[in-house]
DNA sequence: GTTATATGGCAATATTCGGC
DNA sequence: GCCGAATATTGCCATATAAC
């Protein structure tokens, strides 16, 4: 046997039966009497069963539309949970962003545009990838991030490499340091120094070698760290001078250090959204990729 | 774009029942 | 028994939607 009951029907049927009135029911559903007649019509064909004893002044179950009341209303109560518990589901569910970026822009950028992306998109996870360049450039390569923010990848022929902001690096120093009087500095003036560099496998470490070499003389790398905040720590304790981009110390809470541009030649790095080729962000993404824009944006690029 | 079907409203009709 | 009010039902039409 095909069931062919609508939904409106069964509401019909539901009202009438506790109205006892087809006036008062149709009132109820904003229908007029007429068109409530026609659905209980439709229903009692359906059903092949009369559902009400009806005349022009009194309405009342029959035996067969008392027993399918019971069954009308466990069927319009199971349906109103259904639609609830998917309408909670749908509420409830989280979005998810990952997003991968060097430690530089984990540390000093991404707290300050996360803070107003959480408020107007509480219900997003992000997720951070913080590593080293050529990790976020993995990630993103693999799908494994929605994005990233890095200063490689421009040459990559599957990444998209939008530049958001041109860093400088800066010597960074102890404030009592003899170069620290200095307004800038000269690379061939950081000769002799102790330097402390990040490793050797450090993307930073490539850009700063590189700028050396068109220098006579070098400077003594002495300590070597893996991450910047560890190199920091160790200028601050006197241990040497440090090469670092411009953001990966504009917010840091170091006291008792000083930072100064270096030129000729000037030595800098261009940070950039990266995405795998053609790939669409969904919202979620975008919007974060949007913030991350205008907080890079409002920085003077150099 | 056309046709078929479903739905609902308006107006008219049929039916019931209380009051006289 | 007649009348009038109340209400369910029916006929017709307009509109929306689906199928082709």
């Amino acid at each position: 046997m095909r069931i062919n009951i609508e939904t409106a029907e069964l509401q019909a049927f539901i009202a009438v039966a506790r109205q006892s009135s087809f006036r008062a029911a149709a009132e109820g559903l904003f229908i007029t009497a007429p068109a409530l007649s026609r659905r209980i019509e439709n229903l009692e064909r359906a059903l092949q069963e009369r559902l009400f004893d009806r005349t022009t002044r009194r309405v009342s179950l029959t035996p067969a539309g008392e027993l399918f009341l019971v069954h009308a209303q466990a069927v319009m109560e199971e349906l109103e949970l259904a639609v609830k518990s998917v309408e909670q589901g749908m509420a409830h569910r989280r979005e998810h962003v990952t997003v991968a970026c060097v430690p530089s822009v984990a540390n000093n950028l991404l707290p300050l545009v996360l803070k107003p992306y959480a408020r107007t998109h509480a219900n997003v996870r992000v997720r951070i990838i913080d590593e080293s360049a050529a990790d976020v450039l993995e990630s993103v390569r693999k799908g494994e991030a929605d994005f990233g923010v890095n200063f490689i990848g421009a040459q990559e022929a599957e990444i998209d490499f939008e530049e958001l902001t041109r860093e400088r690096y800066l010597a960074v120093m102890p404030s009592h340091h003899p170069l620290a009087a200095q307004s800038t500095l000269h690379w061939k003036s950081l000769a002799g120094e102790k330097l402390v560099s990040v490793s050797s496998s450090s993307g930073n470490r490539s850009l700063i070698d590189n700028a050396f070499s068109r220098v006579p003389q070098r400077p003594v790398i002495q300590y070597e760290t893996n991450h910047v905040a560890g190199a920091i720590s160790l200028v601050a304790a006197g241990l040497g001078v440090a090469l670092l981009p411009e953001l990966a110390i504009r917010n840091a809470p170091y006291k008792g250090i000083v930072a100064r541009p270096v030129t000729s030649p000037v030595l800098s790095r261009a940070m950039g959204l990266i995405t795998l080729k053609g790939r669409v962000l969904k919202p979620a993404a975008a919007t974060l990729a949007q913030a991350l824009r205008e907080a890079m944006a409002s920085k003077p690029r150099k």
